[in-house]
DNA sequence: TCCTCTGTTCGGCATCGCCGAACGCACGCA
DNA sequence: TGCGTGCGTTCGGCGATGCCGAACAGAGGA
């Protein structure tokens, strides 16, 4: 019998068992083993032994009154250890902490992560309003500056399938159409950043540029967010803010090993 | 052949996939199939699989240039999951902000893991300052105030066993002593807080109390973190932080449906 | 009180994943 | 430039391992 997913040297059970925390973590609500064996079409005993596993390990709970299942603590520390050993993160630290203060808005850094990008960190507005962290937060690649920004410089075969994907509508302003996108990132390598008009969220805007590693890869992107009347009144951003953008990126690459090659982000 | 861990009914692989990560986790540089096999105690091509699985799910991801791996992005997001999923994290936001605004100090809220209390919400101190997220964070329960709080509430079983347990010191003044940890938490339970004064770190001290769930068990604690001079000066907190926090905990308690039983914390 | 739905246990078969050795490649030393 | 050593990776074959499906126990609700 072939199953479904038949790619050579894939280890069953450990790929179950992430398609279960998967399916614990897309649903605010908790989920029962009944529930999760139909959803993920496996027998229930199966998904009993491989959740009491995940409950063993602290990546699974489980409510002592109804028996349903919850993610598990150690996914918040594993999810730590992560940004702590992230490269982009934590060399990022510094710059975005220095351009939030230069310009008094807030700062993101994103990575790529299949079509979305990943906040990986995020420093807030500096003064007393309340915002709320979108550390971990993912935010389709086509929607947002920080997403444009490095697919612009991401490699053609890469950069064709992410154009050629679903490309989901966020609000009436979002980008879906390909050819639009594409001459977008067209813009991008010939500005230096990437700007984003209210296609996320109504009345944000964001202004980002790319980050380059040693080997002169796109790592992510880092910009501003902020309202959109601050950040790109009429669709036009402030010199300052895209200066600022372009300057801090570029010493953040630097800062990765980024050579002569990252230049070009400028 | 036994393996050491004779649990009943523990899915072998899935089990390493945790040792894995929990590896690479730990550690802040990335490792290599070779070293991780050394480590565990597994076979090479074992290891092999099970990372390769790992890193199709982005629970890991490989340097393109050493080879080596670390963990991946999948990480963050089921992390943020557990956050969002979490129920004493969730119902915390409001009161949490509240009380900091009130007062001018930090805001932790932390549950109990393992032996350590793990943050699962941070409020900033409200002024301009430089501060660092701690969430996801873990700090030993008889080093801070949430821990202190939280364990003396907990059923005899497991607070015996956690005063049992190894009490590391982290700064000269943590209490490492049983006997004395044991009076400090019946002081809390006569108080209705728990003070923490400069035993986690040099300076910083904590006000916490306890929250409780609806079966009128501790779910977790919520305290106010800061300098030692403005939270515990010469070991006294200040009376209006006392009633403060002790007042959050209870409606926030109250929040998660805990009836009279948890007015013993009052 | 019954019925239905949970989560859980268990026996047995064959599948699945473990091990260990061999491979190819990149690097560093000579 | 050659060798040697270390890495990550592949592969074949045995057998332990974890799948499945049916039966179990207990909590709610009608």
């Amino acid at each position: 019998m072939i199953p479904p997913d038949t790619r050579r040297g894939t280890i069953q059970s450990v790929e179950r068992a992430a398609r279960i925390l998967r399916a614990l973590g897309s649903g605010t609500a908790r989920m029962g083993v009944t529930e999760l064996a139909e959803d993920l079409g496996i027998a229930k005993g199966t998904i009993h032994g491989l959740v009491r596993t995940l409950e063993q390990q602290e990546f699974v709970e489980q409510d002592p009154g109804t028996g349903k299942y919850r993610l598990g603590p150690a996914l918040l520390q594993l999810g730590n250890a992560f940004l702590d050993n992230h490269e982009l993160r934590s060399r990022s630290l510094l710059w975005a902490d220095s351009l939030a203060s230069r310009v008094g808005e807030a700062v993101r850094v994103g990575v790529l992560n299949g079509s979305t990008m990943l906040i990986v960190h995020h420093v807030f507005r500096p003064d007393d309003s309340v915002q709320i962290l979108e550390v971990g937060a993912s935010i389709p690649w086509h929607a947002c500056a920080l997403g444009k920004a490095t697919v612009a410089y991401e490699e053609s075969p890469r950069r064709d399938a992410l154009l050629a994907g679903p490309l989901p509508a966020l609000t009436g302003r979002t980008i879906t159409d390909p050819e639009r996108l594409r001459e977008e990132l067209v813009a991008v390598t010939r500005d230096g950043f990437a700007l984003e008009d209210q296609e996320a969220i109504v009345g944000e805007a964001e202004i980002a540029a790319p980050v380059f590693d040693h080997r002169g890869m796109p790592a992510g992107a880092l910009g501003l967010v902020g309202p959109v009347e601050r950040l790109a009144l009429e669709g036009h951003p402030p010199a300052a803010f895209t200066a600022a953008v372009r300057e801090i990126a570029r010493g953040l690459s630097r800062d990765m090993g980024a050579g002569r090659l990252a230049a070009r982000g400028g």
